[in-house]
DNA sequence: CTTATAAAAGATTTTTTTGTCTTTTATAGA
DNA sequence: TCTATAAAAGACAAAAAAATCTTTTATAAG
């Protein structure tokens, strides 16, 4: 469904809702060693995120990745389409650009539904929210 | 979600179904030019989907590629798992080969549902049953 | 039996995705 | 000011996916 790199984003960026407290940041060799993931692969997908302004970063020493009030104000609707291009999420699943209710796929009224639904959850949740969910189930990362 | 290759699979598969008469077959040639799919790739997707017993083939003058009566009892989840393989439909959306109801991921709760719906409905509808409503509703291959 | 046709098989190329490495820039702290 | 740190930027490499090309095998039709 998501790509590698969507799927990294994702982790790392619900790494830094949940497990960094007021004002602390963290360096992406950290990250990438604590969600086991390619470490300089991941710098460049974090770059992008902040880059668009999704995550924030500082440079320089005690610098590193975290999130913004308003940055956790972000959906993961919001990352994934920064990662991945809106595709993912809207495209028709057999990949006919002229797909939508008026002129569907063959498989257009089975993946809409369930689609759409995935994506209302992912658009209508902040990060903040999620995060929230995560600490009080204690939902690994 | 799904790979080009399994896209082009079912889009043949559902050619196949839907627009050859009893006995007639139809050349990857001829299908590639009719669905706008590179043709020798989808040669060879049909050689593998062939292999495995989901679509019929004989070679020779007059031959080609076309679904015998149990091959129109095959589901498109088999056509989906065939190409792409178990993951694309069981596989953890964030890539965690732990992830479960029990031990859930960050995005479980909200893509399991999701996915299951889909597959339950690409489990539990067969190339026949798919290829009459496609007929009856008019729509495009 | 010969020939033309079309799938089967497999080797090869191209493109995209994933991953690495090096250089530059910013900045905190000594 | 100098130095160490860490992001930013960009070039580069490896792997996977997508696409092509060539050779072999089966078979229908003359």
């Amino acid at each position: 469904m998501f790509s590698k790199s969507c799927k990294y984003a994702i982790r790392a960026v619900l790494y830094l809702a949940t497990r960094l407290s007021e004002g602390e940041k963290i360096g992406a060799k950290s990250l990438g060693e604590l969600l086991k993931v390619p470490t300089p692969f991941l710098a460049k997908i974090l770059q992008d995120l902040s880059r668009k302004g999704l995550i924030s970063s500082t440079k320089g020493p005690g610098g590193g990745f975290f999130l913004s009030e308003e940055n956790q104000n972000v959906t993961l609707e919001q990352i994934i389409e920064c990662v991945d291009g809106p595709e993912v999420m809207h495209g028709c699943v057999l990949g006919f650009s002229t797909c939508s209710s008026a002129n569907p796929c063959p498989l257009h009224v089975q993946a809409f539904a369930y689609r759409e639904g995935l994506r209302y959850q992912l658009a209508h949740q902040t990060v903040r929210e999620l995060a929230l969910r995560i600490n009080r189930e204690k939902i690994k990362l």
